[in-house]
DNA sequence: CCGCATCCGTTTCGATACTG
DNA sequence: CAGTATCGAAACGGATGCGG
């Protein structure tokens, strides 16, 4: 059962993909790396895969140590599933797979999930010449994340934190269009399918203009 | 067959899976990170892949843009599968799940390839305190390959190149244990495992002794 | 031998339905 | 909400065979 088929190669690389090597374990590192996250969650995020395949891939991932499971207290009651600090470490793998991958064509109807696009949010904070300063929240699907940026480097961690500038609500579609195309920013605010608070314009991180 | 399920997902690491993320594929292109090969040296390098496994692969890998196929001139006539220039930019992933999968337990009954054993060299070389400086070869599965260490990179190229300042006769699994052990070079030259030629004593690259 | 195709048993994937 | 049960469709892995 959990005999995960191995390559059976002691090449660092091998050893590896023996363990996130298999379909979807990667996009489910993807989507826990920015904070822990639900069955059901994932399961939005990640909408090609079958429930069997969530349980699976969690529990392998989970045998091999980069995922755990805790069961919230109540009255929440409920079970969240979260890297461990070696899971965590799989930041490196991600982004140069992103880094590799923006050149590829998108697929025809593809969707845009949680964790890719906090993905995509941060590697342009990241890439930006001069990195914004401050603290703004973004809520997506329903959960705040915070985006930090401090003495030129950008983090984004979990829930809101208290004195951000401004905090933008979306949904995961809306802002990867608004990170592609910053411009569509009030259009996307007067259409509703972005709402602004506690500042005026698109908060720092968001416009590319140098 | 060249049905390669997309996960529909605009994420640039998703669109990476997409081509690149089916059982062997990384591995594949791990062999062919170093130069080319033919058929039959990568089903060597992969005791574990099937013919048809490795027929779909490349071929898949092909249609992709990541790897293409040469006939070679008469007399050789016969093919070599290489990267492309993209596929080149894979190193990069490459190197991520290699220092990602250090630190998992080796498979019991593990193999040592040529690929394996050439990032592994590369990675120590790279990772030294102070590069080796000098023009080094060496010969493993009857193929020379270049060791180049200048201005504080090192490069691996296939082919041996005039000049060298020693040549080292070996097979992956043996200079996979040296690269553990430099300590155990003398007794592996005594025992035939390895055959060196133009200088005494280990080369440079090998010798971790600051 | 090299590159590849074909056949076949086993494993995994993916969709749907169903249960606590 | 958080999974399990089931089942057909792929994909994997091994063996064999065929034309250069």
């Amino acid at each position: 059962m959990a005999t995960s088929r191995s390559y059976r190669d002691r090449c660092p690389v091998a050893r590896a993909l023996d363990v996130v090597g298999e379909r979807w374990a990667l996009l489910v590192v993807r989507e826990l790396l920015f904070g822990p996250q639900r069955f059901s969650e994932l399961r939005r995020a990640l909408p090609g895969a079958s429930t069997n395949m969530l349980t699976d891939r969690l529990r392998e991932l989970e045998s091999h140590g980069v995922v755990e499971h805790r069961t919230l207290p109540p009255p929440a009651a409920s079970t969240v599933y979260q890297l461990t600090e070696r899971g965590n470490k799989l930041e490196g793998v991600l982004d140069a797979l992103g880094g590799w991958g923006a050149s590829e064509p998108e697929p025809v109807g593809g969707s845009v999930s949680l964790g890719a696009v906090l993905m995509f949010l941060r590697s342009l904070a990241r890439a930006h010449v001069n990195p914004p300063k401050g603290l703004w929240t973004v809520i997506l699907e329903g959960q705040p994340w915070s985006i930090i940026g401090r003495d030129g480097t950008v983090e984004i961690s979990p829930g809101a934190l208290p004195g951000a500038d401004s905090q933008l609500e979306t949904d995961p579609t809306t802002l990867n269009s608004l990170l592609l195309d910053p411009a569509g920013f009030d259009s996307a605010i007067t259409h509703g399918r972005a709402v602004l608070h506690g500042a005026e314009g698109a908060p720092a991180w968001l416009s590319v203009a140098d």
